[in-house]
DNA sequence: CTCCAGGGATGAT
DNA sequence: ATCATCCATGGA
């Protein structure tokens, strides 16, 4: 047999074989991958691949099923399913939403979409670099980070980098940062790294924190203010009740929940979205984000006569 | 081409 | 205490 025959049989069996199942009920994949949390993982035939920390995954949804490649790792299995929280008790948590049409169409459109658990400084050195910048560009800044200054994993035959630690980041110069396009971030990242570097500031420590504590301890570090403090409690430490606001979730508060208001500054924002969103506040914030992010298109109005005024 | 983005730090009122 | 400005970059 010719050796292209070789080949294409060994990949079918790599593909079709030794994929572990486990079990996601109330689980979306892609939507909770593609919903601004985590930002480095790839589309492949019928699946994603990224990396859990150190480890390179492939997994891919089958209805209520998760099949993950099989690699070295013995504990994969709960590696991945500690990742996407699938023991988040889903429908309880939709259940606490508020009642109200903004929540409720988030709600619907977002069936499936779980908050993560990322690690910690991946988390937040990846929302330092994400200040004023789209998706899409955090994306790029995360795949070049990985790509510049992480380590090669293989999973089948795809390569994945994982990203780097803190460490890794502090021996580089400010000049090699800004390669990443990471523009004035750059310093913010590299002073962070080597704060988290010299163990002047302990991650997994601060998780025996209380909420106010770690946003305080957080918002010491360059490049951290209340909004990335807020994702990386959130994505990272498990408060549920943290509720970031940037630009799309002010824009929402303003238009569905104030509209026509005077005298609203970020505090005030803030303290009712602690009010009124409650112990699972990360959660909605996540569901209105990811539901306005995606139905953007429709802008009313003025903005089709702007569509239609360029070219 | 212009617009704007999962903001934060700093200096001016 | 609140508000305005600047900071770099690139996809849409």
């Amino acid at each position: 047999m010719s050796i292209l025959g070789d080949r294409i049989l060994a990949q079918r069996k790599i593909s079709c074989v030794q994929l572990t199942r486990i079990p996601a009920t109330d689980f979306d994949l892609a939507t909770t991958l593609d919903s601004g949390q985590v930002f480095h993982w790839e589309k492949v035939d019928g699946g994603f691949v990224g990396a859990i920390g150190e480890q390179a995954v492939y997994v891919e949804q089958d209805g209520e099923v998760l099949k993950i490649r099989d690699g070295e790792a013995r504990a994969l299995p709960r590696i991945v399913a500690n990742y996407f929280a699938l023991d988040h008790s889903l429908a309880e948590i939709c259940a606490s939403f508020p009642n109200d049409p903004a929540m409720n169409a988030a709600r619907k459109f977002c069936r499936g979409l779980r908050v993560i658990r990322q690690p910690k400084w991946e988390c937040l050195a990846t929302f330092i670099c994400s200040s004023m910048k789209q998706v899409a560009h955090i994306r790029q800044i995360s795949r070049k980070l990985r790509e510049r200054f992480g380590e090669t994993r293989q999973i089948d035959n795809h390569v994945v980098r994982t990203f780097p630690s803190p460490q890794r980041i502090a021996q580089r110069s400010e000049k090699e940062l800004r390669k990443c396009a990471l523009g004035y971030r750059a310093k913010n990242l590299l002073v962070t790294a080597r704060v988290v570097a010299s163990g002047d500031v302990d991650l997994e420590k601060l998780g025996t924190l209380s909420n106010v504590d770690v946003c305080a301890r957080l918002c010491e570090l360059p490049g951290v203010g209340a909004k990335v403090a807020n994702c990386v409690m959130l994505f990272a430490y498990e408060r549920l009740s943290a509720f970031p606001i940037d630009v799309w979730i002010e824009r929402i508060l303003r238009e569905k929940y104030f509209p026509r208001a005077r005298k609203l500054n970020a505090k005030r924002l803030q303290a009712f979205t602690q009010k009124y969103f409650g112990d699972h506040g990360g959660y909605a914030q996540q569901y209105l984000f990811h539901h306005a992010r995606t139905t953007k298109r429709k802008r009313k109005g003025r903005s089709f006569v702007t569509i239609l005024g360029v070219r």
